[in-house]
DNA sequence: CGAGATTATGTCAGTAGCTGACATTTGACA
DNA sequence: TGTCAAATGTCAGCTACTGACATAATCTCG
């Protein structure tokens, strides 16, 4: 029943009062956490105090988030949601490959706004980069983004009217480009640029890439500098 | 200190009986801890549960592993060893990423019977399955991976004479050639051929895919069947 | 508005992963 | 053989996490 997103969706009456506490309460524990991860590290911080930080009892935790590292992708979660659906909304006509491009290019055009309502963006950054040097972090990161992709491929698929159980290719792809996606989250993360502007860079420029890095040697370096 | 694989390495000297043992504890933990996981599953495992059938302290299990998920992992220990060792001997003239398709293949050559001294091929198949389908466990492995992946990365760079720090073209290949491993990883465990020439065959394939599925669109599903 | 059904929350007890400290044993080596 | 170092066991304690039950808040409907 826990980590489910938004359990929202009343489909047309309004949201209730004991609705709204809960997604009041929700994004406090995330806020809280995130605030403290940042300030304290992930490692040093107790569940117990997120929950005081919000004043509410580590079980209502809980009951909110199955585990304590879960508290700390509820961006990530909705960037996840956003990059689906744009895959899904992108032309029948474009290359699977341009798709992808696109849409995660999109994806951060009219999300920014939404991520500000959790987190600054600044703030977001230096979450992303705690998340990055945080084994445990990491591994729950890694292990949803290939949730992601596994969502990724099958529309894939679907578009290229493939079968994803006996044609490898939609995964390879979308394998291939979740990790380039990985480095240029990471090559962003490690610049001084902390813009929404700026990671929008780094992913179009790392995916531009994509097909070139496969053709090497590459020896003479010509032109090929991010950023 | 713990976590270091075989720690061994005495320069000349002959191993000797303490560090003889400490290898032999180490391998029964690892093998007991697999078996366990295997039979009853992760979370029903108990860290004392694996010491106990060890007949040593869970204290010492802790010695020998840094944590729980550790113990699953000896055997990828060994093959990312392995793998990388392949990639810094494969020829300076092969292109990046026939660098990499060799070295994937040749590691499955040779590496085999050691693999077997500490669990049966059909073991480690259903280990990976197991590690597929246990969320914190595909975490760690994928976490492990995506260090693998730096390393790798780091190598190609050097092989090329670039900057790693500012030529993202390394990384953009590893990352989408790490992803295609995985994907044939993948494959391969949910066939019913559990021999190490059928995981050699899956990833040559999908390795071989790599740069075609990249030019699609790939409507017309020519002959692209895996195994 | 108010009674009764729902549902979120708090409290408490308990399990499991993991660690530091210290005592004890066991292999190394002169 | 005796001494030193390293491995192990024991124990106390912290933190993440869960089930069970009681309490309090909201919702629903007459």
């Amino acid at each position: 029943m826990a980590a489910t997103t938004a359990s929202a969706e009343p489909g047309r009456t309004a949201p209730g009062l004991r609705e709204l506490k809960k997604q009041r309460t929700r994004q406090a524990l995330a806020r809280a956490a995130v605030e403290l991860f940042c300030a304290q590290g992930y490692e040093r911080t107790t569940v117990d105090e997120i929950a005081a930080a919000v004043d509410v009892s580590q079980r209502t935790f809980f009951r909110y988030f199955d585990n304590k590292e879960d508290v700390a992708f509820v961006i990530e979660e909705l960037i996840n949601e956003r990059f689906a659906a744009g895959v899904r909304a992108r032309p029948a006509a474009e290359p699977p490959l341009d798709a992808l491009r696109n849409a995660v290019t999109a994806v951060w055009d009219d999300i920014s706004t939404e991520v500000q309502e959790i987190v600054p963006v600044e703030l977001y950054m230096r979450l992303y980069r705690l998340i990055e040097s945080t084994p445990p972090l990491l591994a729950v990161f890694l292990r949803r983004q290939a949730e992601r992709e596994e969502l990724i491929a099958a529309e894939i698929a679907r578009r290229e009217g493939l079968d994803p159980e006996t044609d490898p290719r939609p995964r390879v792809l979308v394998a291939a480009a979740g990790g380039v996606v990985q480095t240029a989250m990471h090559h962003w993360g490690r610049g001084e640029n902390d813009t929404v502007e700026s990671l929008r860079r780094s992913l179009a420029l790392h995916l531009d890439l994509l097909g070139p890095a496969l053709s090497g040697p590459w020896r003479a370096s010509d032109g090929a500098r991010a950023e």
